[in-house]
DNA sequence: GTGAAAGCGCTAACAT
DNA sequence: ATGTTAGCGCTTTCAC
């Protein structure tokens, strides 16, 4: 293995001035930086970036906690976070919990380990307490969970307000038995939905069913589950927020299957204005995220704090908006 | 920050025996291991990851080398991957290449630069004698991409049967006029779909229309646009091989808008026997792959190569399934 | 069973 | 503008 010694040796030089050439600094006379550049190429040299790292005491690498990527959610978010750390030479690597508490904390040892410079939460089943413990001094930034910005910066959607927007939506139509669908209900975003959900109740005065809460629900596969015992048994619900495009392209397909026609029958919101909610009959009525805004706006965030800027917490919260087509 | 040297020094060992608790070496006494565990305790100490992986030359880290995270089959074979690395131990880095020649050589410069220890290629723009050059001795395994197999080991799908099957399938029922929608023509794995559509038109004394082979053809909307073509022109096309499940849903979908009736009027096969296929009307016919059996093969294989164990140059080929639903 | 010592490849004071 | 030097935290001979 060749090493920035060997070049030194080979051209005459200090493996400071190596250095100096390898991190264009100034301070090289062209004629020495010519001699270097000539053998670095000779000797095909790649200087050895692990040394660098263990030099600087940092990875450049920067961790991404998700539930699972196979998610349409979550893959469009890693994917715009991937490339906007990727872009300022930050390598990123994806973790995926599968909403294990086990395998969310070994990340955070990872974190703790020095493996990873940072890390960005987009998902999570912990309470911040716990995580601010597990993380200690080192960088953190949440991204779509909706926590309370007291132990480390938050990007996130309006989760509450737009779901709250949604059901009156819904309300206003004079539907009254509104079904809710989550996730994982144990997590901050998913509990900031429910409760703009039973807010837009109270403010309409009127119950939700508790019966029409429904969890764990969060696939097509789940959407034409759940539709199935709901229509097959002619329920008196009217309608449900389907917490995903997904979960509402299987109502939609299920409710075609059992003779229920939407929106006449039964309404159907669903969430994050994905593709597929084009591609159904009806097409879905949606709400659209933020996600490129947010990616950017945390990667920027993450990156100055990395170069020492000091920042003071930042919570910066983002609006979705409801876009109505045809399935309500 | 805590050191070996500090735990060594409180503890009244050295730090080699302190690194041998570390790695579970034998030959430590039970008394001193005692002693070293106790002040690691009290310290919180933390092994320095980078200076071990300095010391030891690797990084415990592979890349993942895909044109873009936020598409559902390759969403699921980074799922899938990363799982199976993070249960050996392995770090994985996500690159999109987003079919950009230049970030996809700044990935395997990475390789080079020993900031990764081995890249699973996914998918890619460049010839295999240049990325066996890029790359050089370092390691580097194929999935998913049909290439020779000479240069790097390769795990794929019998892409080209497998549309041969499906082609020939819909030759069969006496279509004659029959579309083909590829992605990025110019990967070897689409190669591959094209040459088994093309013989089965061969095999079938049927010639194939240049003009109904259609290129970046990926999304939901790729296929609504597509479809919109095809069918407001009443183009005298009969069906198609689309690809993907989410360009079958988005022809299906336009079909309906045009009042074209599938399967009477056209047919559509689609490709990975994703969700969407079964939440379409009609449903769609397809192809499925074999990811998890794959992903668990090639990565079984990349450890066994990074521990040393010299293995023979691999080349596995998985067969895939047509799935007949309505939508043909 | 344990410790001393060398060294991995690089960067950054510091001196010149 | 350049070279000398120390040292990052750890593992691993080697000698005892």
């Amino acid at each position: 293995m060749v090493t920035i010694y060997d070049i030194a040796r080979l051209s005459g030089v200090s493996k400071s001035t190596v250095s100096r050439v390898l991190n264009n600094h100034p301070y090289v006379s062209t004629e020495n930086r010519m001699k270097v550049e000539k053998v670095i190429e000779e000797l095909n040299y790649v200087p050895n970036s692990i040394a660098k790292q263990f030099r600087q005491k940092q990875t450049k690498c920067i961790g991404i906690l998700v539930p699972d990527i196979n998610h349409p959610y979550f893959s469009q978010l890693v994917g715009s976070i991937s490339s906007e750390c990727n872009r300022r030479g930050f390598k990123t690597v994806v973790h995926q919990t599968f909403s294990s508490k086990k395998l969310e904390r070994e990340v955070y040892t990872q974190l703790r380990n020095r493996e990873l410079d940072g890390i960005i939460l987009t998902s999570s089943l912990l309470s911040e307490e716990e995580i601010a413990e597990c993380t200690q001094k080192n960088l953190l930034v949440a991204c779509n969970e909706d926590f309370s910005g007291n132990y480390f910066d938050v990007f996130c959607l309006n989760e509450e307000n737009v779901t709250f927007e949604a059901t009156t939506y819904l309300l206003n139509k004079g539907l009254t038995k509104i079904g809710f669908c989550s996730d994982n209900i144990d997590t901050p975003s998913q509990q900031a939905r429910l409760r703009g959900f039973i807010l837009a109740h109270d403010k309409n005065g009127i119950n939700h069913t508790k019966d029409y809460l429904f969890n764990q629900i969060s696939t097509i596969e789940n959407g034409i589950t759940l539709g199935k015992r709901l229509f097959r048994n002619r329920l008196e619900i009217e309608g449900i927020i389907a917490g995903s495009d997904f979960v509402a392209a299987g109502l939609i397909k299920s409710a075609e299957i059992h003779d229920i026609k939407i929106p006449q029958d039964f309404s159907v919101i669903g969430f994050d204005n994905h593709p597929i909610s084009l591609a159904t009959t009806p097409q879905v009525s949606t709400i659209c995220n933020r996600i490129k805004d947010m990616s950017k706006d945390l990667v920027d965030h993450m990156a100055n704090k990395m170069n020492g800027l000091k920042q003071i917490p930042v919570k910066k919260i983002y609006n979705g908006k409801i876009i109505i087509r045809e399935s309500n």
